[in-house]
DNA sequence: TATTGTTATACTCTATAACTATA
DNA sequence: TATAGTTATAGAGTATAACAATA
């Protein structure tokens, strides 16, 4: 009974610190966050379907379709179908993008970076470091 | 500097995994996300201003005052002004809004106990713990 | 004049429903 | 018919600017 009771607690902090969190790296801006989402995975793991990319994001391919659009237009990715099969379309950084992301990356995940460098003890960073993929088990489940 | 680039990648990683938590969140929904915030905060720490409430969710208090008046126009929370100084505006939780952070706590929160719960091993657990106050530290710094 | 709060407006982010095209 | 993708629409979530009221 207390166990649940402070999983609860747990959840509750966790949820508010997330919302905090978001806030906080939205505000750190220059990009819109799914914008560097999807083209940090493109950069991590080459083209994509849209399908594919919405499944890695756990997001609708609607939504994920919207954002695409978006990039597209702005020149960042390049929607070309695939030979074979014509009703997938691969999506890819164009050079724009790369560039881009490159410079966003310095200012951006260069704020949480930094404060994961100088706010955290180095024993901290481990927890933070393990924390991560239990986060990750968490959103699959 | 391969400390750097670790670094870099558990920013990278822990940024992902937040949004994908947040949408998580949202869909195991019934109430929108930043009512219950404020719903639960306010039950947590009893009447606050909206000011206060703004600062404490690192939010604008303009956002504040919007999400208020959605929760007032649903007569979840009773917004009246200190008697003392006028221009405060001392929020509450009403009757109907305790009962429904109740139910809601049983559903939502429900989901994010119950996987923290099932999913982490009482180690892994206790990772969790201690990483939410790391990351409240980061979003302050 | 400074502080507290609100309204108006717009932008970010995501979802559902309905549609098109290819297989 | 089933699958991949898109468009239209709407809702959730937050910010900036302009304003009102009280101190």
């Amino acid at each position: 009974m207390p166990l649940t009771a402070d999983l609860t607690r747990t959840a509750t902090e966790l949820r508010i610190v997330l919302g905090q969190l978001v806030r906080r790296l939205r505000a750190e801006n220059a990009l819109p966050l799914h914008h560097v989402t999807v083209l940090s995975r493109l950069e991590r793991v080459g083209p994509q379907t849209t399908s594919a990319l919405a499944a890695a994001e756990r997001m609708r391919p609607q939504s994920m379709a919207h954002t695409l659009g978006e990039l597209g237009k702005e020149g960042l990715v390049d929607r070309r179908p695939d030979p074979i099969d014509r009703r997938q379309i691969i999506v890819a950084l164009t050079d724009a993008g790369r560039e881009l992301l490159t410079r966003e990356r310095n200012r951006r995940e260069g704020w949480l970076t930094q404060a994961i460098a100088e706010q955290l003890t180095a024993d901290e960073r481990q927890v933070l470091v393990r924390a991560v993929p239990l986060l990750r088990r968490l959103v699959d489940s």
